[in-house]
DNA sequence: TTAAATACTGTATATAATTACAGTTATGAA
DNA sequence: TTCATAACTGTAATTATATACAGTATTTAA
C-alpha cells in the first residue's frame, strides 16, 4: 500500500522539503506552479492519491492542511531477550528512542542493553546500549550480536569458517566461545555500530 | 529583544504545539478561538509582536505563513581544546549534533571528544564522545571535566577539599593527579553525564 | 507625565485556497 | 477489449484567511 509512483514520490518529497524549509506545507497552487501544472487540480489529484496510499494526512477545508504521516515509532531498545522468537518481538522492546536525527553515522536498527561484563575491555559496560545494524557485513574483528541456540550474546568475531566460529569476549576472565554452526544453531542478529551510555 | 510577555509566551507556545501536533501552523482565527478572542485581529497583533521580537517569521499573504525562528544550532562537539580561552570557543567546535531529542536523560551542554586512554577501565575509550553537563553538581565519585592550568582532562573526582583535589585516571598505568587549588589554576568544566561511541 | 507598548473588540474586504465537476490521454492489468 | 489508475487541463464556486482601519483600556518605560 506504500509504493508511490515516480511522480507521486516527487510530489511527496517536494512537500516534505517545503515543510522543512518554510515551516508550513504548500498549497495546491504552489505545488502546481513548481511542477508546471496548469491547474491546481492536478496537485489536488496527487494529494488524494498520496492520502489514499497513507503517506499524507489531509484536513478538509483547512488551507495547507497537509501533514506527513509518520510511521516512525523510533528505534527500539531491546532489554532482556526472551527465549525463542525474534529479537525484535514486541515483548522484548523496553522503549523506543526517537530516530529524528542519526547521531550515529551508520544505520541503527535497534539498541541492545548490555548484560554482564564480558566486553568491558572493549569499553562496553553492563547496561550500556549498543547500537546494532542488522545488515552490515559480518566480518572478522567486528563486534557482533550472535544467537547461539536461542541465547543472544555480544562478542568480537575472531574467526569464521563453515565448521568453526570463534567468538571472543573482551574480558580476560572469560574464554573464547567456539561454535560449530553445523551442529549448533548459530545466527547473527547484527553488528555493533555504536554505543550509548547514559549516566544516571 | 527576546523577553516575551506572559501572554505572548502563551501564544508562542500554542503555535509551537499546533505545528508539532497538526504538522502546520494555526490561522489567526484558530488562535483567537482557542484564547477566547472575539476578533482575529487580536491574534494578528500578537503575531506582529512575536515577529517584532524575532521569534516568529510571518510570510505576508500566505495562509498559515507562520514559522518558528530556530536559533538552535545543535549541541557542540569539542575536539582538541586550544590553550587559553573558554572550552566552548568557536575554534574548538568540531561540529554540532542536532539536539532534536534528548537521547540522554540529563541536559547535555556539549560533547567532548576523548583523547588518550586514561579512562579505559571506566569504559571510556579514545575518540568516544562524552556528554557533558556544565551545571550538574561536582561530587566525589563522578567523572568530571577538569581544567588544570589551561589543560583540559577527564578524570574521576576522588576527593575534594579546599587545599587538595585528587583526580583519578581509570587506568592502572597512570597515577592520581593531586592538585592544590590554592596554588594551581583549577576549574571544572562539567560532569560527564553520558557517552556516545560511533564505530566507523 | 506622556508616549509607546500591550491586549484586546468590532467591522470589513480583498484575496488565498480548497475542491467539486467535466474532460483528455496514456498505461497496464483482468 | 475494457476497466481502473495515473497524470494531467480548464473552469468555477464556496469558504478560509490575512489583514487593514478604527476604537478602548491598561500597563510600562523614558
Amino acid at each position: 500500500m506504500n509504493d508511490l509512483t515516480t511522480r507521486q514520490s516527487e510530489i511527496f518529497e517536494f512537500i516534505k522539503k517545503e515543510i522543512e524549509f518554510n515551516g508550513y506545507p504548500p498549497t495546491r497552487s504552489e505545488i502546481a506552479k513548481v511542477f508546471g501544472f496548469k491547474s491546481p487540480n492536478a496537485a489536488e489529484d496527487h494529494l488524494k492519491a498520496l492520502k489514499k496510499k497513507g503517506v499524507l494526512n489531509i484536513v478538509s477545508g483547512a488551507s495547507r492542511g497537509i501533514s506527513i504521516v509518520k510511521e516512525d515509532l523510533g528505534i527500539p531498545v531491546i532489554g532482556l531477550v526472551s527465549a525463542g522468537g525474534p529479537i525484535l518481538a514486541q515483548e522484548n522492546i523496553e522503549k523506543r528512542i526517537p530516530s529524528t536525527q542519526n547521531i550515529l553515522s551508520h544505520g541503527v536498527d535497534f539498541y541492545l542493553r548490555v548484560k554482564g561484563d564480558s566486553m568491558i575491555e572493549a569499553g562496553i559496560l553492563e547496561n550500556d546500549l549498543i547500537a546494532v545494524n542488522k545488515k552490515a557485513q559480518i566480518k572478522k574483528g567486528s563486534i557482533v550480536i550472535a544467537r547461539i541456540n536461542d541465547e543472544v550474546t555480544v562478542k568480537t568475531l575472531k574467526s569464521i569458517s563453515s565448521d568453526l566460529v570463534v567468538l571472543q569476549p573482551e574480558n580476560s576472565n572469560y574464554s573464547n566461545i567456539e561454535v560449530n554452526p553445523k551442529k549448533e544453531n548459530l545466527s547473527f542478529e547484527g553488528t555493533c555500530v555504536g554505543l550509548l551510555r547514559d549516566f544516571c
